[in-house]
DNA sequence: TTGAAAGCGCTAACAT
DNA sequence: ATGTTAGCGCTTTCAA
């Protein structure tokens, strides 16, 4: 492989030469680099890595932290692992942080330190941190980094961290007033499993925040109704709630991939959308659209997220802005799938 | 941060006594060890990456090719990556390159010439490349660079690269032996996106290969459906290939995204499964088990074959082994949802 | 506008 | 069993 020696030769400059023409930190002629451009193709030259993260002190590297525990005993994903989420947030972030210079290194371990070994050891520039529970152990090793790192979503105490995530509190206050406004006064929140309120992931914990509160604002009553998306928990799980003489005439279905079995037990039932009882999903316009009725949703802009993530790193890294938190509005597409409740 | 300097002042030896107690690559006495490892942990040491790969011309990292296109003019993945298939890959290939000492770079490029960058610049010792197309662009570039290559799937012409993946002509085959040995006559397909077919990806044609070649010995039809998600997308093809007097008596759904529209649309036909019509599903159990009838299914253990590459990479490094291509077997899990085909 | 030279922190011969 | 030392390839001060 080419060193910036075997370039500074073949243009005739010194090396320092070759690394200003590459770094553009200061003026060089119009001679000289046209001279080291030359060598650098015609050589096929690109810089070593590693040495220039030792005499930078800077590797252009940014950390993605992803756990993806495993079900125990198996090699499949714990169900709670929204796949679909987590790789819409990953193709914001990958293709950000190249355009700002950045290869994206994954670390899925699920040990609260493995994020220590990276700037401990000069592996990664910055740190992103997806899944964040609401006390995330995680946080506290984070908040020690020597490097900068910020949360996708919004722990109880972000310790001085950045934080950058969909409002799902908003999300919640914005699906009980257009249901509510519509007569609605009892809801119920078809939410992820159970597992997923018992690892207190921050996101559900806010979405189910906005709904209570706005729900008792407008004196409505609010079920919450965790489940698995295997079609008999789904069934198991509705029927607790749906099977009571004063049963909710609307739901919020917040786990995309239990959509498709909800529907099913709706449907099951007998009952219409919207004429016997409302949905509204949490989901990518895609998915509410290809569901047996197209379904008012509230979409949660992953993509753009993961692209704000890195830039905020970015800014950390430049020495620009302060610790922030950036939450990014509600909207919701009416698709038709809410109505007043049946009489 | 502590360097090995500090550590080995700290611990009253020379700094490559340090490394060596670290490596292991020579014999240090009890006593010496203990007091290094005393100074290591008093100091909170870790070896800088980047000073480590430009001594050792080892960076300890795999870089992982995955490429996720977006739908024009949207943030939305293209419909045709399946992301649950991709994930489960994933979650096979980093936690075993972790334990094998490696850290994974995400490369996410659709560019042909993306990987140049990593090798040419000492930024990863391997490659894996996830996604292979039948004639992909990549692997002329890959075949070339001076660190070895793993492909996830199987090419026309593999240019001497080591190859892992599902056996899905295999699977195929045994779809239709399965099918054919309970009188089957007409079979289809239905399988991922139409740009999925556009763009070769190795895995459906030799699914397609497999069927074929197993119809033909058993005189048995076969369709082929490409079909994208969406229920509507799915109605229509279905239609098609169903609405005819001599329709297929069996379905070999390979398009996991796809599965509950098909569920839908043969259930608003009326069909029983399997006394109407049978349905093979080539997902992971938990998918098949969890739709409104439990589904034989082909499930495809992407999860060992991520770790089975990162094995033939990290075995690649160390000199051992010769290129080659492996190719894990189906199997079927009968789940009672074929039968004999309707008199 | 350019060059020379001193490290960055580590590994691995080469000594002893 | 351990120490000494010469790089690995780059960036960046200091000089000119």
């Amino acid at each position: 492989m080419a060193t910036i020696d075997d370039v500074a030769r073949h243009a005739g400059v010194a090396a320092s030469t070759v690394s200003y023409v590459l770094s553009g930190k200061r003026s060089i002629s119009a001679a000289t680099r046209t001279r080291v451009e030359a060598a650098i193709s015609e050589l096929g030259y690109h810089p070593h890595a590693g040495a220039r993260a030792l005499a930078s002190a800077r590797t252009q590297v940014m950390a993605l932290m992803v756990p993806l525990p495993l079900t125990p005993g198996t090699s499949m994903l714990r169900p709670e692992v929204d796949v679909n989420v987590l790789m819409q947030f990953v193709a914001g972030i990958a293709p950000r942080a190249r355009v700002q210079g950045y290869d994206v290194l994954l670390v899925t371990d699920d040990d609260p330190a493995a994020g220590q070994r990276l700037w401990a050891g000069s592996t990664a520039d910055a740190i992103i941190a997806m899944s964040v529970q609401t006390d995330d152990p995680r946080i506290d090793h984070l908040a020690r980094a020597k490097v900068p790192a910020i949360l996708i979503g919004l722990p109880a105490d972000p310790h001085g961290l950045s934080c950058v995530d969909f409002d799902f509190e908003d999300a919640g206050r914005l699906a009980v007033r257009h249901l509510a406004g519509r007569g609605h006064r009892r809801i119920a929140l078809v939410g992820p499993p159970p597992t997923t309120f018992e690892r207190r992931m921050s996101f559900v914990e806010r979405m189910v925040r906005g709904l209570a509160q706005t729900a008792s604002a407008c004196d409505v009553r609010l079920d919450v109704i965790p489940t698995a998306a295997r079609r008999d928990a789904v069934a198991a799980s509705m029927s607790e709630v749906l099977d009571v003489a004063d049963r909710p005439t609307a739901l919020v279905v917040h786990h995309e991939a239990a959509l498709p079995s909800v529907l099913d037990v709706l449907r099951d039932r007998n009952w219409r959308i919207p004429e016997d009882i409302s949905v509204i999903a949490v989901a990518p316009p895609s998915i509410a659209e290809q569901q047996a009725a197209p379904l008012s949703s509230i979409e949660v802009p992953a993509h753009a997220i993961g692209a704000t993530a890195v830039d905020m790193a970015v800014a950390a890294l430049s020495g620009a802005g302060v610790p922030e938190t950036r939450l990014v509005r509600a909207g919701l597409t009416d698709r038709a799938s809410t109505a007043a409740p049946p009489a």
